[in-house]
Parts: structure tokens; C-alpha cells; sequence
DNA sequence: GTGAAAGCGCTAACAC
DNA sequence: GTGTTAGCGCTTTCAC
């Protein structure tokens, strides 16, 4: 075992043909007629000798990787698995490689797998930036010719595929103001991050109309953690009526600050999030079923990636859902 | 933008040197002394160029790839993405990019990664089976000399990083039995999978002793899903007063089982699990710690990718933590 | 201490 | 319909 690596030559020998014929049963293409018989030969050769092509020539050779990048900021959010799923589903069957890079929340880290992706000549990058991007890296990458769409979140001068944060956050707010909470506290998300603004610009218009504002406001970085101190903090200092948080991890945290305030939920506090993430089904036995806002996370990578496939430059806004998950809010209070 | 590509000719011309000058710059080795002034030239150029190395042509060249791959059967559970950061903390810095792929549970996807895997030259495989390989393909791939570690289960001939599964399973079984637990049914895990054996058997091996059998065994695929449906089963056909799971994710399905039959955990109810995924914490604030056994999960990924970069062929077993999460078992029956 | 030249494995013009 | 040839961008002997 161990055996030396078989090269096109080789494959070539076996079935009498020269390298050229190999290669050309290997990409067949419409224009590259030929003999039945001898493409039979070529194909048992390649066969009899488990002859696989070495990436790196093909690429060489092509000037081009048959390779997409996929950097995101934490690979242990199910959010961005979905995504990845999503991305995974049109470029697969394609005969696209993903190369998934997982920043981790680190800048530094992004710029350097930025780096990565450009030597690894990645025809396309979808991008989930951790917060402003490195300018100076992004410019490289774009100069190099290489696509980039940005998912979840926009970035100035890029398309970008996200879903209609604003509108939703809108909707989810007025759903509780017609619930009867007026005293709402608000777990926003990093304020440069523009899926952070939009889901807060979109709960204060709708609070405005009634002349109302947040109780409390308090920015955290979409974790459980933070979502765990910011609700302590508002607790502390504040008297309200319900806490809605940027995202469902971070309403996660809003519960189980609530249990440590001896506050019911619903009774006491209501709560809500926003993307729907599937963690929610463990917690459906637990009577914790959070009102949220349905993101369309597989979609978002599908369309994406289609983007990235096709050359787009077209931005996507995709439509979302009110989940009404109801035990986390009182659906029978309407004293407002 | 989207300027010609920079190679490093014109690197060398701009700093007024050869090829072979740049690229010993760029893989700096001892022998490879230079006049300090023409290094820092030849610097110059590159930062001034912004050039980027082509990888393909350097994989080419050097006849190697400076990439391993990583082979899992789910990106979307958690316990697999700290796999994955465990086997990046110690990749990364070394200069090897990983190809992360998932098979999503499908056998066939799992072959054609092995294929792609091939192709892409990959100079090792850190590989999580779904169920039983294809053996054809992986002995491809061992001939190819590709190293293969194989992570949280055993493939025969193969490298292995797992936990102590036997023996902590053994332990948690023991711990029930102490807690005076005697009517346990079992949420086993894919008959073909090494890690769900030996979970059962240490759990087997710890009620033999005292005469004891399971009062009832399914076997589910490590699912949410497949623990409620067997414990469904479980609950309908036979009285218990404990499940066992033989990972965290199907307990969740144990308990939300338990609830739909009205049963109170831990009062009516026993439950306990396998893995301490950190989705737990999020269970936390709900009054539902799992009493489980913790698997050093990133640790596992470290270590296999050592035994990857190094070479390694033997096998290690790494120690595990017994949690006793509280809430989800009655710690203060001692009937038994 | 640095340059010239060959070649990694493949594909695509261009021959024939 | 198939073979010959050049060359993708880089590294590495081997000269000098």
C-alpha cells in the first residue's frame, strides 16, 4: 500500500491514448466528440487504477479553484450552520468546494482567513462580518475579482442577502404593545452591526406612534452571556413589563435573569426574541416557547449562494414570520 | 480594480531581483541566508504589490497541501462545531487550512467527501464516521497515505481519540443505582456505532451486579427527534422510573416525552444524559440540568489533530466528568 | 548570496 | 478524433 500517485499519464498509458484524451473524458464537454470505444478505454483505465486528479493542477491549469469561502463569526451559533446548509445546498451538486472559516468573533482572526481565502484563490466569499470589517483586506480581496455577498447583516457598497429585520422588529413590537406591555426593556445588539440597528429602529417606530420609548436599553453581543447581564442590569434599575431581545440566544439569557428575580414568565415578565433558531424545540417541554421572529437562515444561504454562482449584485431582502410562541408572553392580558 | 493578477515575477522585477530570491523570502529556512538589505527589498515589493502567494501553485510545487480535512456527520450539533474549534486551535497557527465537511448523515455525501478529499490532497482526515464506512473509499484514501484519526468513535485498524465512554457510562449507572433508581429504561444509540456500544455496555455492565437489566432499550440516531419518539415508546409500554440516554440531545427528547405524558421530572421521573453539550446552559434557567457526563469535546480535537500533524498511530482515551446536573434526578430518594 | 532552469499535473490551443 | 506542445505560478536543485 502506499502507492505512488497516479497521474494522468499514467491513466493514459494504460488505455493506449495520450494524457489529452484522458483529460478530456475527465471534463467532457459538448465539442469533445470522440471514439465510443476509446472513451470506454480511457474510463476503464481510470478506473482499474483509482485515478483521482490532483485539485491543485486542475486549478493551476484552469486558472480557476471551483471554490467558494465561507467566513463567518461562530460556527457553534446553529444559526450559522443553518446557514451553511443553506450555502452547502446549491454548491455542492455544482462541484463547488467550501472552504467554512469560523473567525470566532475575532477581527484579527476574519482579516487573516480574508488572507487565507485570497491565496487559496476562492472565486466567491460569503461574508458574516463580526462587526466593521477590515477595510484595507475587503479592498484587496475586491480588487482581486473575487464576489463577495454579505449575509445577515450590510455593509456599504456590497450586496448583501438579509431578511426584513426592520419591518418584522416593527411588528413584533406592535404585537406587544397589543398585548398591553407598555413598560418594555430592550437587549439590542452591537451598534455596528447593521441587523442589530435595523431590529431596533424598527421596535422604537413602532413605539413611537403611541409615545412610548424603552424602559431600559441595553446592547449586548447576540450571546447568552450577554443577554443573561444586560436583562440583570435592566432588572436592577428598572420596573418593566416585559424584555425583548435582539436575538433568541440573548432572550435565552433574559429568562434565566428573570428566574434569578424570582419573576414568573408571563405572569411577572414578558419575554421575546428574534430569529427562531431550533434550539426553541428543547425548550418547547420546558413551557418556554418564545414569540420570535422567523428568520429564513437556510434560504438566506440559498440565495446567497445563488448570488455568488451567478454574479449578482442585487440586494435580497427575504420575508420573515411572527412566531407566536406564547408562553413566554401573556396572550390574555389586553389591559392596554 | 480587479487588477492582473500578481505573481511573484513581477514581485521580483519591482524589487529588482529573481524569482528564486522572492520565494526564499516567502518560506524563510535557515539556509536560506540573504543580504539583509535585498530582503528587506524584496519586503518592500511585496507589501507594495499586495502580493498574495497562489496556494495551487505552491501546493504543486511542493507536493504538498498544507490542508487536512474534517469529516462529521452534522455541523448543526453543537458537539460538533467544538470539535471543530478544538482541532483549529491547534491548526491554525501551524499554517494548515482545514476542509470542513458535512455529511449531513447521508452515507452516500460521506463517500463523495472522501473522493473530494482525495482531490484536494489533503495530507490527513480527522473522521467521524456516520455509521459503518465505506470501506472502499477509505482504503482509497489510506493508500493514498492520507493519515486518518478517527474522532469519538472506533473504526478497526484506525487511530482513535474518544472519551472513557464504558467506564463513565458504568459510573452514571451506578450513580442511579445509588440514588436508588432500579426500574431504568435505555435510549441507546445506532447499533453500529462504537460509541453507542459502549455506552450500553458500561451501563449494562453496572446493573449486572445486582441483578438488574434494563426494564426497556430503544435505539435512536443521536437525534432530539429519535429520544422522544423511543422514550414515547418506552413510556407507553412499560412503567419506569428513570431513562437513561445515551447523549444529552435525546434526553431533551426524554424529557419533553416525559411532560407529554404528564409526568414531573424528577418527581415521577428520572432523567439523565451523555456529552454536557452546552446548550444545557441555556436549559439552566428552566429547572432541567441534565445529570450527565462531561466529554471533553475540544480536547478530543486538539488531540487528534496532534496525532495528525504529528503523525501519531496510536489511540487515546481521554477522561471524562460525571455531572451531577440535580434538577432532572431526584437526589434524595435513596430508597434503594 | 543570488540567478537560471526544470518541472510539479493538468488543460487547451493547435496540429494532423 | 486524437496527439503534441506550451505553460499556469511556484520552489528547488544546481551553477556561479
Amino acid at each position: 500500500m502506499m502507492e505512488e500517485r497516479i497521474t494522468i499519464r499514467e491513466v493514459a498509458a494504460h488505455a493506449g491514448v495520450s494524457p489529452s484524451t484522458v483529460s478530456r473524458v475527465l471534463n467532457e464537454r459538448a465539442d469533445n466528440h470522440m471514439r465510443p470505444e476509446t472513451k470506454q478505454r480511457v474510463l476503464e483505465a481510470i478506473r482499474a487504477l483509482e485515478y483521482t486528479p490532483v485539485k491543485a493542477a486542475q486549478t493551476l491549469r484552469r486558472q480557476r479553484t471551483n471554490t467558494l469561502g465561507i467566513l463567518i463569526p461562530d460556527i457553534a451559533n446553529l444559526y450559522f450552520a443553518l446557514l451553511i446548509r443553506g450555502v452547502e445546498s446549491v454548491t455542492f451538486d455544482r462541484g463547488y468546494t467550501t472552504l467554512i472559516c469560523d473567525s470566532n468573533r475575532r477581527p484579527e482572526r476574519e482579516s487573516r482567513y480574508l488572507d487565507i481565502l485570497l491565496s487559496e484563490g476562492v472565486e466567491g466569499i460569503l461574508y458574516v462580518p463580526v462587526s466593521r470589517p477590515d477595510e484595507r483586506m475587503l479592498r484587496r480581496v475586491i480588487d482581486q475579482g473575487i464576489e463577495i455577498v454579505v449575509a445577515d447583516r450590510r455593509l456599504p457598497g456590497l450586496p448583501t442577502v438579509e431578511a426584513e429585520n426592520r419591518t418584522a422588529s416593527c411588528e413584533l413590537a406592535e404585537y406587544l404593545l397589543s398585548l398591553g406591555y407598555r413598560r418594555i426593556g430592550y437587549v439590542a445588539g452591537p451598534e455596528g452591526v447593521s441587523t442589530a440597528q435595523d431590529r431596533l429602529s424598527g421596535f422604537l417606530r413602532a413605539l413611537e406612534p403611541v409615545g412610548l420609548r424603552p424602559v431600559a436599553m441595553e446592547r449586548g453581543d447576540f450571546t447568552y452571556e450577554a443577554g443573561l447581564q444586560c436583562s440583570r442590569r435592566i432588572l436592577a434599575a428598572h420596573s418593566v413589563d416585559a424584555i425583548v431581545a435582539a436575538n433568541d440566544l440573548m432572550a435565552f439569557g433574559v429568562l434565566r435573569a428573570a428566574e434569578e428575580n424570582g419573576l414568573r414568565v408571563p405572569a411577572d415578565l414578558g419575554v421575546a426574541g428574534f430569529d427562531h433558531i431550533p434550539s426553541v424545540p428543547y425548550a418547547t417541554f420546558m413551557h418556554a416557547e418564545l414569540t420570535t421572529v422567523e428568520v429564513p437562515t437556510h434560504q438566506i444561504g440559498v440565495e446567497a449562494a445563488r448570488l455568488l454562482l451567478n454574479g449578482g449584485r442585487e440586494s435580497l431582502r427575504l420575508k420573515t414570520r411572527l412566531i407566536h410562541g406564547g408562553t413566554c408572553l401573556d396572550r390574555t392580558r389586553r389591559k392596554g
